[in-house]
DNA sequence: GCACTACTTGACCATTTGGTCAAGAAATTT
DNA sequence: AAATTTCTTGACCAAATGGTCAAGTAGTGC
């Protein structure tokens, strides 16, 4: 018998389970999993530790609770990407969602960087299943403009790849690309980048 | 005062360190400093915990030497970047050495990769110091190559932020990728991949 | 106001973990 | 082989940490 935990949806309730799920997401994309306390979360969320417990299971649970409830928001943008007259104005728009995604959502980008560094034993199946699914349905989609000449012919998994490092990239290594940029800040110019990089990859020769 | 260490360089203590190295290279690249353990690093090197701390300081000094040992080997591929007449050729041969180093090298990519996520605290100053220097340095030289008209112009800082972030994802990222591609390695394939994506971005227009 | 439920927490506990220490086992030197 | 130094570890300790629990404090419906 697990112990009764508060299963409805008062006002306190939600409050309370998103101020803890807020602080977790600070805490688990600063130090992963293990490398972070009970301690630190209830802090930040401004509630005493046994309060937290009151509200979750545990801290795996509300790692893993705070993962599950990120996916789909995370994978968004690759479900947006469909069927197009202008597949590369399409894929470019997918490109430019991601990459405001590193700007807006550092700590989610960073939470699951960390997560899959580790190799991912908390979403495993959730990669090898939907995610899989969805990948071959949108390489498939993306081979299609590439038989039909709309689109410069390579291998359609690999370009998801390329298009989630370099606009990840943004998000998960911040302090360094800031270091090198002494100041500047990256989203001033990654956007023109990051499309040109895509454009000359995407646009067919001559 | 603190305690005395073996300063000198006996065959035992050569072997008995590098030992120590390489295990905690595997641990701390699968969980972090904070979320590594003295016994999981003296258990994979096959001391004893005390014996551990006879030849470091202590966990953070293992972690901080090895970090620094390794940055070396790390970043010597962008030292070797150098002058060249055929500017396209020697960037394809760096990106083809980055992604070498992610395919034979994957628990380095992951230690420095978990570092960044986590703000760098123990290299912030290599960071920001040689690094950057070294970056303004063959950023210039690459600005120099586009000047000439021997490569297509864009910006030199985000076409190395984009080779690192392609190549480490092979590495940084290996269960994901592998869990998409299904079984099929994916350094048969990337080479040519990530070649082509730079190539078209390097190559001048007509 | 009263009864009842939901919420909150100080004090506490068991385990994990980084690190110490004294004493012994191997090497090495003389 | 005796003396000396280097290496090794079982037993131990203090702090950190995940989690419990009983007792109390708000809310809420009547």
């Amino acid at each position: 018998m697990t112990k009764p935990r508060p299963t409805g949806t008062t006002r306190i309730q939600r409050e309370k389970r998103q101020a803890i799920f807020d602080a977790a997401l600070d805490v688990f994309s600063e130090n992963g999993l293990r490398g972070a306390t009970l301690d630190q979360i209830a802090a930040r969320a401004g509630l005493s530790k046994p309060n937290v417990i009151y509200y979750f299971e545990g801290k795996e649970a509300i790692y893993k609770e705070l993962l599950e409830s990120l996916l789909d928001i995370w994978i968004a943008p690759l479900i947006e990407l469909s069927d197009s007259d202008e597949p590369i104005e399409e894929l470019l728009a997918y490109v430019r969602r991601k990459l405001d995604m590193s700007r807006d959502m550092p700590r989610e980008s960073r939470l699951f960087a960390t997560e899959m560094i580790q190799a991912a034993p908390h979403i495993r199946e959730v990669i090898s299943g939907p995610l899989k699914t969805l990948m071959d349905e949108k390489a498939a989609l993306i081979q299609g403009w590439m038989d039909a000449g709309r689109l410069a012919k390579s291998d359609p998994y690999h370009l998801i790849f390329s298009i989630w490092a370099t606009t990840q990239h943004y998000a998960d290594f911040d302090v360094q690309v800031r270091a090198v940029l002494a100041g500047q800040d990256p989203f001033d110019t990654a956007p023109d980048f990051v499309e040109t990089l895509f454009r000359r990859m995407l646009t067919p020769l001559g």
